[in-house]
DNA sequence: CTCCGTGCAAAGATTTTGCAGGAAC
DNA sequence: GTTCCTGCAAAATCTTTGCACGGAG
């Protein structure tokens, strides 16, 4: 899962760089890790030294634009998940803060039973869309 | 829901300042909003113009300790809500940025047909708890 | 050759922390 | 009288932005 980040980036339609193909093998090197954008600049940065945080923002979000990349709000800074199409969601380890991916679909997931080996004791949920006011068929409003 | 502020703080056992007693107003008159910090500030500085925002972030994490209040991560400033115990969960929109709860229980909140009037175009879900590593039964650990 | 990604550095936004004084209990 | 909350200010953290240069297409 390696040699294959240029084509990706290529098959996306982006600018490929090397910064780019070191950013985004940071990310796929990461497995089930979750990094943020620190941790993606740490690793990255041995391949690549020269690499400068404000690219990797700058990357981070043009990856999620495309779709490479999902980000996962949870307290503190914001980490980055691979955006695979299985429906996942995430986990959040209250001990150590380690971020792990539990392989449920929607209606399950809620369920801690099914989360086995993980003490589930709290689910958080953010729908996110357009809330009544802002639904494209009422008429245009900001953004 | 104004007055009994000082009695909230009492009963919570927490010691009653005028601080505590305009913040936990604010947030008690913000009805479904879900303001941030910054926000809270402005709002109760409106009845006690002196209050430091330091205050105001000491009294939000006390608050969220005690459990008045809890967080909702949904990228750049944290929300607070207020904690009932209705089971609700929020809905983040795109176009506004308002935050809303939704009253929908665990298991059908996920479908959204089930939240009217709202387009729900993606579901973040995050379980906290504890990881494998981190179980209280295997032996203590960091934290 | 043109565009836009990059590095650098500065600024912005949000939150945390240290400390001395004073209010709550 | 003690405890610990408060205000102020500085610092820490995370992220965004402006600008000139250079590499990608």
């Amino acid at each position: 899962v390696n040699g294959d980040s240029l084509e990706l980036l290529r098959d996306a339609g982006v600018r490929v760089t090397p910064q780019r193909r070191a950013i985004l093998d940071a990310i796929l090197g990461a497995g089930a890790a979750h990094p943020s954008a620190d941790e993606i600049l740490r690793e990255a940065r041995r391949r690549l030294p020269e690499l400068s945080r404000g690219t990797v923002y700058n990357t981070l979000a043009e990856f999620v634009r495309v779709g490479f990349l999902q980000t996962v709000e949870t307290g503190g800074a914001v980490r980055y998940d691979r955006n695979l199409d299985e429906d996942h969601q995430h986990f959040r380890c209250r001990s150590c803060g380690r971020l792990f991916d539990v392989e449920v679909v929607g209606q399950e997931s809620l369920d801690p039973r099914l989360t086995p080996g993980f003490a589930v004791e709290r689910t958080r949920i953010v729908l996110e869309g357009r809330c009544p006011d802002c639904r494209p068929s009422d008429h245009e409003r900001k953004e």
